[in-house]
RNA sequence: GGGGUCGUGGCCUAGUUUGGUUUAUGGCACUGGCUUCGGGCGCCAGAGUCCUCAAAAGGCUGAAUGUCGUGGGUUCAAAUCCCACCGACCCCA
């Protein structure tokens, strides 16, 4: 059973003003504070930091679950150690926050905050490793990392400070990095179910990879506004860091034979990817958080009655006691607020499950069950709360999933020609077409359309392009998507 | 990197055009009371930048001084005009 509800949204449509839409939900949803007085750095609140931590849980289980152990390097960094791949430091140095001076003197080496922790970590794993049984060796760690961003930050997707993971791992030959980064690819979609995110998993362009590595892979997901945020990016490392000019990782291989290892890195950004989950499933009424993300997954609201309430408040309570034997994480919300209040509340932070007990329901033994997705509600008979709870947990998830994943796919098109293109630039938010490969077909293409930017090509499906280059006609090589990017 | 718009109590906003009658308008939120609860109801009252002083805590009262992002300037008089800085948003490269 349905009931429809005309009621008043607290925020306006995401659709039509996203910035706004996204800006006002972080506010009254007190997400993050951005009153903080440093240009690209915010508060996150614990509204926030309950969610953040629980996809921090999520991507590290997955993390251990592979043979990734936990560390924790230093903030700073050498300046020395960060000159010594050429790559890296010409792609982060004018990005750095650098410090030179501490307690009144000036350092005898300049420090900087770790952008990436490769120069961090990459030292130690040429102490650390020895013999090729040290191998694999696969570390993570859960930090913040600082760029200084030149363009307009914005809070959770562009700041000077933002949380992520990085793992690093070392092998013994080509092949097994190769894997790993498979394998990176692998953790990253399961972690995007849980969060019921769509992407688009690509190899980017040799010209728009990571500084200092061989190849670079990453995971665009699509806000409403039709820009593309990079929410994860592996790449493959070859032995551009460890080879004897940078920081000589090697090992001593079963031949005998000392050798250079082979490297990998991967980064999901933990900040953006918060950002994106708020971004594809909210709606006008706040967050909707998937089921095994949301902090609180059900909440149980009493509906007070004069001379009704202790009856009112032991059914909430003993559900309450159930549901959390059961393993959901419950909150029953006994505060003075009247039962309306506490539902806008408790939808704006997006809890995807509410039980509604009132004088009714104590008197003819059921609930009333809310779905905050679809914003509905149903009668549930008091024996069947559990199963019917453990039904709904995977009905909401597949089709919020479903839903992000419809709205991700009817926003590529596939186009021919510059022309098609043109015609079709203001309906198109991720393009697909064939290319020639060349960074300047892109930086032109970059110039000539606001900002249209080549993403890569897919690595989950082989795709045969036609023989001519959408843009310049000459021979394309392969199928590339194209989007505006944060 | 270039250009534009903007900054007023916790948040949003009126006032800026034409400097003075503003001890800054209204709303939300907040505090106390009534109301006792099926979508954030209603009513009454309060407080509402910061600092200092007097009075034994709090409350209350009174006084001086200040206040519209920060600093400086013009003026008898500045939220309002000018300059610089900081910050936000938008557009372009």
């Amino acid at each position: 059973m349905m009931i429809e509800m005309n009621i008043e949204a607290p925020l306006k449509k995401k659709k039509e003003n996203f910035s706004e839409w996204f800006d006002d939900v972080l506010q009254r949803a007190e997400l993050v504070d951005i009153r903080y007085n440093v240009k690209g750095f915010v508060v996150y609140r614990p509204n926030i930091m309950f969610i953040i931590k629980r996809v921090y849980e999520i991507l590290e289980n997955l993390l251990i679950e592979k043979g990734h152990k936990p560390a924790l390097f230093p903030i700073v960094i050498p300046v020395s150690n960060f000159r010594k791949e050429s790559e890296h430091i010409k792609g982060f140095e004018r990005e750095v926050f650098k410090i030179n001076e501490a307690g009144g003197k000036e350092l005898e080496e300049e420090l900087i905050l770790r952008p990436t922790s490769e120069t961090a970590i990459y030292p130690m794993f040429a102490l650390w490793i020895r013999s090729y049984k040290d191998l694999p060796m696969k570390i993570f760690q859960s930090v913040s990392v600082y760029r200084y961003e030149t363009k307009a930050t914005r809070p959770l997707l562009r700041g000077r400070e933002f949380l992520w993971i990085e793992a690093h791992c070392a092998f013994t030959d080509e092949e097994s990095a190769r894997n790993q980064v498979k394998e990176d690819l692998e953790i990253t979609k399961r972690a995007f179910h849980e969060f019921g995110l769509p992407f688009l998993m690509v190899e980017r362009e040799p010209y728009d990879k990571f500084f200092g590595a061989v190849d670079s892979y990453a995971f665009d997901t699509l806000l409403p506004d039709g820009r593309v945020l990079q929410v994860a990016t592996t790449h493959y490392l070859g032995q551009n860091f460890s080879n004897p000019n940078v920081f000589d990782i090697k090992f001593t291989d079963k031949d005998g034979i000392k050798k250079n290892v082979y490297q990998t890195c991967y980064g999901p950004g933990v900040s953006r990817i918060v950002a994106a989950m708020i971004s594809v499933h909210g709606d006008e009424y706040g967050l909707v958080l998937p089921f095994n993300v949301a902090p609180f997954q059900i909440v149980i609201i009493p509906i007070l009655k004069a001379g009704k309430e202790d009856a009112i408040m032991e059914k909430a309570r003993i559900i309450n006691q159930n549901l959390l034997k059961a393993g959901f994480r419950t909150i029953l919300d006994e505060s003075n607020e009247r039962p309306g209040e506490k539902y806008y509340k408790w939808e704006m932070l997006g809890v995807p499950i509410r039980i509604e007990i009132g004088d009714e329901e104590v008197g003819k033994g059921f609930v009333t069950i809310f779905r905050r997705d679809l914003r509905s509600r149903k009668k549930i008979k008091d024996e069947d709360i559990i199963d019917n709870i453990l039904n709904l947990k995977d009905l909401i998830h597949e089709e919020l999933e479903k839903r992000a994943w419809d709205e991700f796919n009817s926003s590529i098109t596939s186009i021919n020609s510059k022309e098609e293109l043109m015609r079709k630039s203001k309906k198109a938010k991720i393009v697909r077409a064939s290319f020639c490969g060349r960074k300047e077909c892109a930086d032109e293409i970059k110039a000539e359309t606001e900002g249209l930017e080549v993403r890569g090509r897919r690595i989950d499906i082989k795709e045969t392009p036609s023989d001519k280059c959408f843009w310049c006609g000459k021979k394309a090589t392969h199928i590339v998507y194209l989007a505006k990017a944060y």
